[in-house]
DNA sequence: CAAAAAACTTGCGTACACGCAAATTTGCGT
DNA sequence: ACGCAAATTTGCGTGTACGCAAGTTTTTTG
């Protein structure tokens, strides 16, 4: 019951902080008045968040760590594990719906809220170390633990891609090269690393050469 | 010649940093002392850093993103990139005499100056992709950067290994498995990656499977 | 069911990061 | 050498993060 009251108010206050972000742009929103939109003290408002940044950017990425990993767990036995991989993050990072138009172009404008959302990929790295190690005959986690940090790295590589694109092509009326879709990006970014999945599925053991 | 004056005032400033913090204890040092010492304003410190515990570590770290990069394009072009990575890494990481024994107790004692301590593995990421770039065929800079990214985060992760171990046979005196040195953990992190740094490097096109 | 224990919230005080604009310093052209 | 333009330093003001201890709510225990 903790948990659930926890939950809330955190969602209220991610929710909050970007509502009113949205309302009256990011820089005109202090984080007195995220804390009372979610009725809450100041001082509360950090102890779930230590930056307004940090704030407005969980009101769009949500669950999506847990969700990553969650999916890569859920991939059927029989494919292969840089497949699941790819696959499992193509598919929550083009879920629909969940990025409000409105939202990302806020996010992709201002250069902080940028740097916030980007750093969320190294919050995905540790339940991924998990799922990763699942899919492993190899007992030591080492190798999972690397992979995976190696995965969240060139996840974040994609989305700093992605970024710049658009916000180049958000000032500069469309005369940029959109450097192609996300779903795109997350696959060539991911593509040199495949070896290297493939290489820890298969040996059980050492991967000394 | 400006660009000598501000090297030097940033290196005054750490290493005032570091000087401070190894005398008073690093919680005992306000921003003020550190510029007072360094001779500068406060307001100019923070022109050069955004966090006494940045200012601390670069004076440990110093300049060894470059260096990094510098040695791996320095190997000869015989050798493996994996080989090249590794062993450049490796050798920058074991220079004796830099890290001074109290200074990187210090560090590993207090956590706000570990987390800055293995956050400066994302400063080599820069200088890696060039010198990565530079021993791949493909002109395409994406591969290379992500790899860049992987052996970073590859780093980072031996390095949270090691500090975890160091920090543990710090307080329990004696009993923790000490998980290996620091090239061991170094070599052991970097191994997954050795086959996507071979695929890169042998195959100058697309690497999908 | 009462009372202790643990967890969470809140107010307060301190130190801090950083935007901004004025003042000082540095490099350069003539 | 002189002064102009760009870069750098500095003071100031605002908003912020966070440790700490007291107060409040929830969970556990006898």
């Amino acid at each position: 019951m903790r948990e659930q009251k926890k939950q809330a108010t955190r969602e209220a206050l991610s929710a909050a902080a970007l509502r009113l972000a949205l309302e009256h742009g990011p820089d005109n929103v202090r984080v007195d008045d995220i804390a009372e939109a979610a009725g809450v003290s100041p001082r509360t408002y950090n102890n779930y968040f230590s930056s307004r940044e940090q704030a407005i950017v969980a009101a769009v990425t949500g669950e999506r760590e847990a969700r990553v990993a969650a999916a890569v767990a859920d991939r059927p036995a029989d494919v292969s594990l840089a497949d699941a991989v790819i696959e499992a993050i193509v598919d929550q990072y083009t879920d629909p719906g969940e990025p409000a138009r409105d939202a990302l172009l806020l996010i992709t404008t201002r250069p902080a809220l940028r740097d916030a959302f980007v750093a969320t990929t190294g919050a995905i790295e540790h339940p991924l170390t998990g799922a990763i190690a699942g899919r492993l005959a190899d007992p030591g986690r080492h190798a999972a633990r690397v992979l995976a940090a190696s995965v969240a790295a060139a996840v974040r590589v994609a989305l700093e891609q992605w970024l710049q694109t658009t916000a180049a092509s958000a000032t500069t009326s469309g005369l940029v090269v959109p450097s192609g879709s996300l779903p795109d990006l997350l696959r060539t970014a991911l593509a040199p690393l495949i070896p290297a999945l493939d290489a820890a599925e298969h040996r059980a053991g050492r991967p000394h050469h």
